[in-house]
DNA sequence: GTCAGTGCAAACGGTTTGCATGTTT
DNA sequence: AAACATGCAAACCGTTTGCACTGAC
């Protein structure tokens, strides 16, 4: 029960404890995905944390990405055809990302992990459920189309 | 029980019914995709074509996958970072990549139906098993790594 | 003052497309 | 002959990289 930093300030410190520099460009990357609740692509970061500082280049904000990763902030995954999306680490969960209308969900653990244990004990193979994403149709759109 | 036609004839046959033309890269095409019992990319298609052709283009070859894949006579996947694979349709499976040696296993459908009954029931989400490969790592780089 | 971090522009890999030519029907 | 399929080269998109410069420490 200490007096909490915001989210933004826990990641920046962490930066920090790993002798990474704090610069607007990292700031404003932080705070745009701290902000978003979805799960937003590299082209989506730029143009929100452009908003927030004006002038971050793409292959910036691809290395702070790269950075945060590195150290376990973030993680990105694959949904279909699409580019990457990244989004800050929180509980483990799985991605099922729409076919049709692009929409990412996140999956509980719990149903991805009947799947990782039978994988596990079939074939040895240890799943990394955050890299890819399951594709289909989300409920809406298979009303519509069907 | 009749005289079984090759299963590369099969799937001329069927381009053949749906008033597709049938031209020497196409079935080179077909003859390394019914050979193959891994999984391609585009790149290793068109090499392994070229050998038994001699001069197919890599944007013919996308060309002949894509009719392939409208007729669901073949499917791609999508693994990590890599490139695309594609194979011929046979029974239905989902796929697993190791992100160390880009090795794809299938998986038998029976691991992947629990997971989509259970998208389907909390999300009314439509799994499309075959479209992305989920990530991890197999057995052999496991025990390599750790 | 040093070095990590930045912006820019160019390179990259996988895939798609426009167009003139060739081949199947 | 007509329609479709092909090869080539150029475009494309997401991502990475080389480099000179800037700014955090």
């Amino acid at each position: 029960m200490n007096a909490e930093a915001t989210p933004c300030d826990e990641v920046l410190e962490t930066l920090r404890l790993h002798a990474k520099r704090i610069t607007e460009p990292k700031r404003a990357v932080v705070q745009v995905l701290v902000d978003a609740h979805e799960h937003l692509t590299a082209e989506e970061i730029t143009q929100r944390a452009q908003v927030l500082r004006g002038d971050v280049s793409p292959s910036t904000v691809y290395r702070i990405l790269e950075e945060l990763e590195d150290l376990s902030l973030a993680v990105h995954s694959h949904a279909g055809h699409a580019a990457a999306v990244y989004h800050l680490t929180g509980q483990s969960h799985g991605h099922v990302t729409c076919e049709s209308c692009h929409v990412t969900f996140e999956v509980s653990s719990d149903s991805f992990n009947r799947l990782a244990r039978e994988l596990m004990d079939t074939l040895g193979f240890e799943l990394d459920r955050h890299h890819v994403a399951l594709s289909g149709l989300c409920a809406h759109c298979r009303a519509t189309i069907h």
